[in-house]
This record gives C-alpha cells, structure tokens and sequence, in this order.
DNA sequence: CCTGGATTATAATAA
DNA sequence: ATAATCCAGG
C-alpha cells in the first residue's frame, strides 16, 4: 500500500523528512495525528529498526489511538516501537535504573491522593497553620518546582523562591518540601512528577545511562510538544542530542496545560536549540465546516502571544454556530438533550455522532440527568477513574504493601481495615518512633514492643500477614496471588457482609479488578505475568480502563481538556458562562486568559458539522444557586456566524421545584442567592452540648472508681450533672448502667467510659 | 478504640 | 450537594 497517496505536499514532506530535527505546526484537524502515523511507517519502511523509535505523548488516549493507527499500517513490529506517555515510558526505564538513585526497582507509584496525604500528615506534624499552608497550595508548589527541576536543596537555597514564600508568608515551604522528598524517599515511592524529575537526575548523573539510551532511541517523536513542561523539554534535549532526529509536533493555539508546568516557550525554544531545523506548517483543516473554522480563528485572534498560521477549511461553509440560552444548569441539560433527540430523528445520525464538552466535570451531572431522562445512552469520559474509587484502592494497597513494606500510604490505607483494633493513636506512635530512629513504619511494627507503648497484640499479626503475602505470592500467578490476598487480608469478606447497594456494587468492583488482574495472567504477549509486573502501571491508568463498552453507540460526555485531538459530527459546548469558562482563577493574569481561550479553541474545533453553544443565567454552585452571565467569549465571536435561540422559557413549576422557589425568594428582594433553609425541624433539638453545657461540676469535680456502683446509688456526671443509678447491666469491662439525671433525664452509660463521681452511697 | 452526627471544605484542567 | 474531617458519646 503506498501511504504517501492521500497526503499533501506538506504533509508528505514532513513524513518524509525523517533525518534531523524537524517542527511540525499542525493546526487544528489537519491530520496531524495522520502524520505522525504515516511517518513511524515511513521509517520503518527506510530501514530504521523498530526498536530504535520513541514516540511520545501527553494521555494515555492519544498514546493508544496511535498505537491501533500505526498497528494497522505497520502490522505487528509496532509492537517494538517505544510509545506511550512521558511518564508512562520514563517508569519503565526507571524501574530498571531506580538503584542508581537509590531507589527500590519496585518503587511504589504515588498518585495525587497519596501525595496530598504525605503533605497533610506532614502539615500536621509541623502545626502549620491551614488557611495558608493548604494541602492543595502545598502539593501545586512542589510540583511546580519539581517541573523546573529545582529540587529541595535548590529550592531552600534560591533566594528569589525564598523572598516569594517569606513576603507571602510561607516561610516554611522550603523545609515542607524537603520532608515530603524524604518522606517518599523513605517510603520507597514516587510521585507523578517524580517519574519526570528523576529520570532526569539520571540522565545527568550518569553518562553511561544516558548514552545508552541516546542509542537505543535514534528517532524521537513527541506529540503535543506545546504542552511539555521544562522536566519533559530537558529529557527529550539529552535523549535527542547525539542523533538529533527529532521530530516535534505541535500547535500553540492549543496549548492548555500550562496548569502543569506546560511552557509555550519550549516550541520557540526548539528554534534555538536547532538551529538547522525543518518546520512543516500544517494548515489546512479536514475536520470542520469553514464556518467552524472561521469561528475558531475569530475567537483566537483574541490572543496576542501566538504563531502566525492560517488555517482554512474547504469545505461546505455548513451551518451557522447555534447559541442557545438557559434559565438554570438543569434547564440546560435538557435543552442539549432535547435538541440531540430532535436532531438524530431527523438526520439518523448515530448517538457516536454527538459529544457534550464542558469546562469542570462537575458540570456532567446535569447533563446526565437530562440525557437519562430522554433515554439517550451516554458515556462520561475521565472524571473518577476506576482504579480511583475506594474499595479498588484499598485493595490495590494491600498488593502495594506486599511488594514494598515501606510504602506508608499504603499502610496507613490498610493497617486497620478491615477492622483490627489498631487506632490513630497507635498509628501516630509508629509514625513518630519511625522519624526518632530512623526507619520506617513497617520496620518499626516488626518490633513493635520495642519501638511502640502500648502496641496491640494485633499489629504483629498485622505483620505476619503482610509478610506471609510476601512469601506466598512469589509462587502464584498474578490472579492467584490477588485473590489471595484479597480473601486473606478479610477485605473481601468485609464488603460482602456489606448488603447496602453501595456496598454490593464495591464488591463488584472488587470482583471486576480481579477479572481483569485474571485476564492480565492469562495474555500470552508477555513474559513476566506477576502481580508485581500488574502493579507497576496500575497508578498511571486513567479511564480507559475496562473498555468493554467501547464500541458501544453512546454520547460522549468530557471535559475539554480530554477531548483534545478528538472529533466528533455534532459538538455541544455547555457552560459558556463568566467564572466558569473562562474560570474564575484564570481572571487575574492576561496569560491565564489565553490558555482558556485556547481551550474554546480546542472545543469549538473538535466539531465537524454542527457546534452548539450554550450557557445559563443560573445554577447550583456548591449546593447554593448563583446568577450568570454570558462568557465574554460569546461576545468575541463575530456574530454573522451566529444563530441564536433564546426561545425556552422558564420551566413549569412542577418538574423544576428548586428554581421556582429561588426565583420567588428573589422577588422578595431580601438576597439574591439563595440557599435551601436548613431542616426547620433541628434548630430546637441540639439536646446534648448546649444542655450539658448547663450544669457547672462541683468544685473539685474527680471520677471515682465505679467498680463497686450499685443501683440506687447518687452519682455526679461533669455535663450531665447529678443522678441516680436505677440500673445496671452487662459484664465486667462492658457495665451499661441507666441513670436518672435531674436536669436531663434518664441516659445510658457505659462505666468504663463515663466519668462518674459517687456522691453517697 | 469505634461510631455517627455535625461541621467544614470543596469543583479547574491530568498523569 | 457531597465528601472529608472532627468530635462527643458510648
């Protein structure tokens, strides 16, 4: 088959310039993706060896989509080619060098969540106040630095960081970081940015390595090369600086993850560092209608930091851009469901056809609620991932433990569930005799009496389960061994006594990894099928985990982030609405501005026919109904490409109780949010804490020893105040004595808990 | 040590 | 609206 049919003069020469650093400028639809696949062919076809091809990417979507591309062209050496995300490929190479830099080759993965509680455990610790030290400032602060390579030391040590954290009054930022590196140091782990940082510490630190991978990679490729941060521009620098064949592919206009360190610069310093390098401008787009594409290029004209290009389309000038308005997010909702329906009756367009991007995945909800109700089937896309939900992660820890004791999180996850009597308390005191001598938790819960007061006999059986996993899960298979582990560790048991309907779906879930643990024992593509091998990607999955629905014909519901670099016939854009899109924190900075203009870009362009705008001059934030206005993105828009609908009308009052009620608040002129009253009912009811409150003890108040109470004894409780014992029941530790209080009436108390003063007897 | 109700923070985007 | 966290009471 000759792939270079079919491809323009600029999209042929690209693929065919495979020698030395090339820039690809692909604009929105002009088949870059398609370039990208043709080229990998097309080197392999001039005889370079599969084994020596890199490609990489931003989402493990895109990674896989190029993978099924190239496969069908190629065929099975595709299988040879180096391809997936930056950290995907990068842990792999770590988990064969993590010794040189003093890390287990099993180093744990840590996920956001994991990291956030490293820094809450450690804000906590320090007393650090939480208004300004948030666990949310703190992990983006590290991360931040983490993306520019400065490393703690670096980061205590620069004196403009330091002048920046002392003025806003975080003068411990630099000590934070430098336990949270440790921390995970100890712990044997890694975070996301880790994969990034380190490898580079690699690199730099040792030659040889370097070298070897500068041979083994002899034609990079990176895709959305707009979107790499400084970590990410320095590790393809060094890997590509022997053979300098490189090729970047990318477009300004959509870059929007400068959130992550993702610095625009790096296109123009590619420029620099490659002086002799070819650029291919892609611009014509194959996607979208021109009215489409003319709304794209009107709304980015708003941006002044940008590459000059010209993208057109020469297709039908297509429909105008319909703008529809909503009363509330619910209203919108149906709105988008009802044109959908409308819309597929008459053209007989698939449900595949349709896609819902919207700017927070809060939004989705809405959406849902509308499309359900219609019966139009629908598949959200990111959002909370499988491999995120509870049961899965505590499951997942237990395996984590098994194969890295250190891994703190994890125990901390799983020391006491399922139940087994060891508390915070104990939990803390591990925690702090680890950080006096200089081990880790799990070594000191080996020697628990030594290290722990009060250890619970519990914590050494805790131990020997853990290590008794470690011994028997060396001689099964992946599926062997999870299920073990899962039946042993009692988890599985503890979900299944839970009958709720929450609870059977978590043991479903729980059901379903184990399946796919069982298929991943079953693949005959690899050599090694432990659960080891198993756990080393679980933290880098997203969402398209299980995709047994796959080809399913559903709406598509994302975010727009993720539906970059896919396309779809018929695009709603919902929520175009000030403070939500562009976001409220984007409005301080003229930068922040662009990125989410750049992100409409994105979502106006993933249309190939029709685009839908909408947005609502109301809704429900954090469980209070707010006023909107119309984004000033609508305004940006020239409005000969517009059509707009303003005809839906308030809902009737029966279907939308909740509006109808704030709209008559309003009009009483008192507030114009308005939230739900709270339960009229409890206001009196707070019994306890205010009536405890009421009774001041004698002076000189002390518990006595209740061993011998007997009934009809006067006794004197701190809140309750005084009372007589007309009861007892239960035995020795477990007495539950009913005592008659004058003030408050008749309570029961468990006597190894309630601190009673026998007042005669 | 454990539980459930009250209180509080949270929703900006992803690996 | 809801998940995480806190805290009193058992």
């Amino acid at each position: 088959m000759d792939y270079l049919q079919g491809l323009n003069p600029e999209q042929k020469a690209a693929v065919q310039q495979i020698k030395g650093p090339v820039m690809i400028i692909a604009g929105a639809g002009s088949g870059k993706t398609r370039v990208i696949t043709y080229r990998v062919a097309h080197l392999l076809r001039s005889g370079v060896d599969s084994f020596n091809i890199l490609v990489l990417t931003f989402t493990n979507k895109a990674a896989k989509e190029m993978r099924e591309r190239i496969n069908h062209i190629v065929g099975p050496e595709a299988k040879n080619i180096w391809m997936g995300t930056f950290h995907s490929v990068f842990s792999k190479i770590l988990r064969v060098e993590a010794d040189k830099l003093g890390y287990p080759n099993n180093f744990t993965i840590y996920d956001t969540d994991d990291s956030k509680s490293v820094i809450r455990a450690i804000l906590k610790e320090m007393q650090l106040d939480d208004k300004l030290y948030s666990q949310n400032f703190v992990y983006n602060r590290i991360s931040a630095a983490k993306n520019n390579l400065v490393g703690w030391q670096e980061y205590q040590n620069n004196e403009q960081i330091q002048a920046d954290d002392f003025s806003s009054g975080r003068g411990q930022m630099g000590k934070i970081y430098e336990m949270y590196a440790q921390r995970c140091y100890r712990a044997g782990a890694m975070d996301f940015d880790d994969l990034l940082f380190k490898t580079n510490e690699l690199l730099k630190r040792y030659p040889e390595v370097l070298n070897k991978y500068q041979h083994k990679f002899k034609y990079l490729m990176v895709d959305e090369y707009q979107d790499t941060n400084f970590s990410q521009y320095l590790i393809v620098k060094r890997l590509a600086a022997v053979n300098e064949n490189i090729c970047v592919v990318g477009d300004d206009a959509q870059s929007i993850y400068a959130f992550r360190g993702a610095n625009i610069q790096n296109i123009l310093n590619f420029e620099k560092d490659y002086p002799d390098l070819k650029v291919f401008k892609l611009e014509q787009n194959y996607r979208s209608t021109q009215n489409i594409v003319n709304v794209a290029n009107s709304i980015i004209a708003n941006n002044k930091d940008q590459l000059k290009k010209n993208v057109f389309s020469e297709k039908e000038s297509g429909d105008k851009i319909k703008v529809m308005r909503a009363f509330s997010d619910n209203e919108e909702g149906k709105l988008v469901a009802d044109a959908i329906m409308q819309q597929r009756s008459t053209t007989g367009e698939k449900w595949n056809d349709y896609a819902i991007l919207y700017r927070t995945n809060a939004q989705s909800r809405s959406m849902e609620e509308a499309l359900r109700k219609n019966g139009i089937p629908y598949k959200i896309y990111g959002g909370l991932s499988f491999y995120q939900r509870k049961e899965i992660k505590d499951l997942i820890a237990y395996f984590r433990l098994t194969f890295n004791p250190n891994d703190e999180e994890a125990l901390k996850r799983v020391i006491n569930y399922p139940k087994r009597g060891i508390g915070d308390t104990t939990v803390d005191r591990i925690i702090v005799a680890a950080d006096k001598n200089n081990l880790t938790p799990f070594e000191v819960i080996l020697q628990a009496p030594r290290y722990v007061e009060k250890a619970p006999a519990s914590l050494n059986a805790f131990a020997a389960m853990i290590q008794s996993f470690q011994v028997i899960t060396k001689n099964l298979s992946a599926y062997e061994a999870a299920l073990h582990i899962a039946q042993h560790s009692g988890l599985l048991k503890d979900l299944y006594e839970d009958k709720s309907v929450e609870g059977l779906n978590r043991y479903e879930n729980i059901q379903e990894l184990l399946n796919g643990i069982k298929e991943f024992s079953e693949r005959e593509d690899i050599e090694e099928k432990g659960l080891d091998i198993f756990m080393q990607d679980v933290a880098l999955l997203t969402n398209d985990d299980n995709d047994k629905n796959k080809d399913a014909d559903t709406v598509s519901l994302m975010t727009i982030h993720s539906s970059k670099g896919l396309e779809f016939a018929n695009v709603h854009v919902v929520g175009l609405e000030e403070n939500l899109f562009p976001s409220q924190m984007s409005l301080n900075a003229r930068s922040d501005l662009e990125e989410e203009r750049r992100l409409f870009y994105v979502a106006v362009t993933r249309a190939e026919r029709k685009l839908t705008i909408s947005y609502a001059t109301s809704r429900f934030k954090f469980g209070t109904l707010i006023n909107c206005e119309p984004s000033r993105f609508l305004d940006e828009i020239d409005a000969k490409y517009l059509e707009l609908d303003f005809t839906a009308k308030p809902a009737p009052s029966s279907s939308f109780g909740n509006e109808r009620t704030a709209w008559t608040r309003k009009t009483d002129g008192q507030q114009d949010t308005y939230s739900k009253p709270k339960a009229a009912t409890s206001a009196p009811v707070k019994t306890t804490s205010i009536l405890a409150k009421a009774h001041v003890p004698s002076p000189g108040f002390k518990p006595s020893d209740t061993s011998n109470l007997q009934v009809g004894m006067e006794v004197e409780h701190e809140r309750f105040g005084f009372g007589k014992v007309i009861n007892l029941e239960g035995n020795k530790p477990d007495i539950k004595a009913t005592i008659f209080f004058k003030e408050i009436g008749q309570k029961q108390l468990l006597l190894k808990f309630a601190k009673l003063s026998i007042v005669n007897g």
